[in-house]
DNA sequence: GATGAATGAGTATTCATTCAT
DNA sequence: AATGAATGAATACTCATTCAT
């Protein structure tokens, strides 16, 4: 089982790497096979599609992503030290890995397809979780109440637009600074 | 044909009806064909081909908001006010036309292929339109100096943002308030 | 009717340039048009089809040819001269009119496709005229009984490759020795 | 698949079948692969192209051309033998495999298209190996100094007008002499 | 006669997925 | 588990021809 899940981590990296190249419409099953040094009938064994392969991805990075939420949810710090600390995480993953960045701003449309629900669950349940967190600060008085499922959403697409330039511009600096100024403006405006 | 163009218009618009529907990549240019009532072939007599008509019709969208822009610039009102009414426009043509909104926040990602010249103007110039304009507003002392690059980006990816989720949930009433609130947020923060 | 013909004259010489350039395949009706400065429905006023061109292109250099050969056989000549004059003719045709020539022997193996009745003419008519040439000579016990036939045939398939590499190498000084040599060969061999 | 090769042998004959009965420009890859028993994808795991199948049957009958001529190069044989073998060859390959001649002397014209490479090595390779011929002969005085550049494009041209003919004709008898008579021309004329 | 917009049948090629070894 | 040859459905685009003006 080590063993097994090396193999499919090895294919995730090399999906990683080719889809952030080409685009997942422009990647094929055999470039993935290849990157990996795997046959494409092993890519089978692991994954029940090629589609499967992006939700994996999506998963994976869901899964910190929320995994991140839940330790600061804890702590005894602002809402603001909160969010920026959230972002931090997720912008430093991004400047670390800029070709996961890609993929994660890049490949979501292809979500609507079926139910790829993977991808569907990291673009619904990530601006929910930052709402929960935006209510239950209000309920705590610490935030004025205010329109939490728009901010929330609007929050999410500012962040994501913010990775998608980064990475259309193959520029990661903009990214060193990115959540201090999100915050910023949170608190006050511009 | 009587009246210019007409045809051209009616493929466009029957592009974005079936786009909207099933995605660029899972349209076929026998479906737009049969949606506008013509046959394939006159496609290509308006269209270079089928990715030339979805570069179309992000041209236009992205001419009409060139135009609102251009229109407020003038005006005498606060940077604030600008904003709103160029995001009330930008909105309300969304709530009017879900496909169209629908295709602008998901057909995007098409772009990256080569150089598909109207998408990436449409994802590039408008955040740049929005940054001169804060720009002025900094030179004309009505603004404290900021990181205006940053935050039109961050902008324009909450803009999109609103748009990606309502176009999700298939509920425009999001819509209606996104401009107050979201310029609410720019004034003063949360 | 004067006005008629030219505008057929036009298309035809028109057809030349394009297809001794393309190659009949990949040379369009709207391209002959085009180059003829006409509009596409006028070629079919004229001609009934994009292969019609063709045949008649073959058809009028074989009326030539067929006009030269009866011009010969009447005169008072040797047949090795009879042939020379001839292959003369036909060489320097080529060499006045190389994209003719190019046409003459590649183009030929569109007539397979239906019944190409002015290819398959020229290409069969071409090599009997030349056997009746043979065949009146020995009649004429000026040539010893051979089989003319296969001669006419290899003669004419000489003359044809000798034209194929001119226009291959697009130099076309071999034609000017070529009628001599062949006819020396005729005579007594190599 | 036991025998290595098989594949692409299987499919080279299903083509030639195909292609000489229809021309290949009329003949679909899906017809080949029925023909051959495959599937139209199996075709393009042993060519790159439609065209590429064209290009190996040539290669493959270069090579045997080639072959013949190497091993008649070396022997203790006149010019005259020597060509005749050659024809006798080529002619008696043709004569079992009629499928095959109608390809060599009726698809050539597809070769100008791009750089069709092995098609313009079997038109051009062929007539440069018998000039070679020709020359070394005159070289070791067998042979009276002639052009032989002109002399071995007529004969291939001579060659390929006699194919063209049984062809056409679909008669193949003109082939059991036609070695024997084109030496004789070539000895002492008509 | 001239025009050229509209037509739509026709086809090479790709590539995710399978499955016998 | 691993392989990779075989599969065949799916689709953008072309272009000869027509015909209303």
């Amino acid at each position: 089982m080590g063993i097994q899940g090396n193999k499919k981590e090895l294919i995730r990296q090399a999906a990683i790497n080719i889809i952030s190249k080409y685009g997942f419409y422009n990647t094929t099953t055999a470039s993935i096979a290849e990157e990996a040094g795997v046959a494409v009938g092993t890519i089978y064994n692991y994954f029940t599609s090629k589609e499967g392969i992006l939700e994996y991805i999506f998963a994976v990075e869901l899964e910190k992503r929320i995994s991140y939420l839940k330790k600061i949810a804890g702590k005894d710090k602002s809402i603001y030290e909160k969010i920026e600390f959230f972002l931090e995480k997720h912008f430093t993953e991004i400047k670390e890995n800029p070709s996961l960045g890609r993929i994660l701003v890049r490949e979501k449309d292809f979500s609507r397809k079926k139910g790829n629900i993977a991808i569907n669950e990291y673009l619904n349940k990530l601006p929910l979780l930052i709402e929960e967190l935006l209510n239950k600060s209000i309920e705590e008085k610490a935030l004025e109440p205010c329109n939490t499922y728009l901010i929330s959403t609007a929050l999410f697409g500012a962040i994501q637009g913010i990775v998608e330039r980064a990475v259309g511009e193959d520029d990661f600096n903009m990214l060193n600074q990115a959540s201090r100024e999100l915050v910023k403006i949170l608190r006050k405006g511009i």
